[in-house]
Formats: C-alpha cells, sequence, structure tokens
DNA sequence: TAGCTGACGAAAA
DNA sequence: TTTTTCGCCAGCT
C-alpha cells in the first residue's frame, strides 16, 4: 500500500523545480542539495526523466546541470524547445549554455527557506 | 532476481 | 591547474 502517489524523492524533486520563478534556473545539484540529496544530483534529472509519466507539468527546462549547460534538452520534445523556452522567458542561450547562468540562477533553498 | 543505466556533482590524483 | 574516478538511489530490462 503506498500513501505516495510517487517516491517522495520525485514528487518533492517536482515540487521544487515548479517552484522555479520564470526568467529563472536552477541546477540539479542545488535541487538534490535542497532535498539533502547533496550526493544524489543523478537523481534530480532522473526525477525529471520520470516526469514524462508525471501529469503535472515540470519546468524542467528551467533546469541546468552546474555548468549551466542545457544537458538534458535533448530529452525534450526537441533539444531545440528547451533553448526556446529559456529565451521566451528572457535568458539567453548560446551554444546550448546559458548565458549569465550565474545572473538566471535561483537557489531552491531559498525559495523553501521562507 | 540481479544488474545496468541514468538530464550530475564533488573529491582525489 | 585539469582530468579521472567514485558515489547517489531509483527505475527499467
Amino acid at each position: 500500500m503506498k500513501s505516495k502517489p510517487e517516491s517522495d524523492f520525485f514528487y518533492m524533486v517536482f515540487e521544487v523545480v515548479r517552484l522555479i520563478p520564470p526568467g529563472r534556473v536552477t541546477t540539479y545539484g542545488a535541487i538534490a542539495k535542497c532535498l539533502g540529496m547533496k550526493g544524489s544530483s543523478r537523481m534530480v534529472g532522473w526525477a525529471m526523466n520520470s516526469s514524462h509519466s508525471h501529469h503535472s507539468k515540470v519546468p524542467a527546462h528551467r533546469v541546468v546541470n552546474r555548468e549551466g549547460l542545457l544537458t538534458g534538452k535533448h530529452h525534450f520534445a526537441t533539444p531545440m524547445m528547451m533553448q526556446q523556452l529559456l529565451e521566451k522567458e528572457g535568458i539567453k542561450v548560446t551554444k546550448d549554455k546559458i548565458n549569465g547562468f550565474k545572473n538566471h540562477f535561483w537557489d531552491p533553498n531559498e525559495a523553501l527557506k521562507m
């Protein structure tokens, strides 16, 4: 009997990613650290992959790796979609990398801290 | 059932 | 300083 719809990990990850404000991006490690899974950064990305089965909308395009590279773009409907979405939110993306990544970086710890 | 993969990150050499 | 290896934990075959 599972009381949880999905694993707590994935659910929390989805919630955090969903909390990301428009025009801001975060990293897998930041989310993982926020959830207390510092070393489980992989799970965060893996959760995104599972997000396809998740009915909730998870702005995975706002989640990039620590380098600000759109590593997961390939998992979207189209690799270009991720960049388009980011640019549409005002984030400049050059060569699959966020221009001024740290400038758009959003720390989930601050959001949960409140 | 058991093992491998996987959208990363950090530490060690 | 840069490069390489290990660790995370769960889902999928």
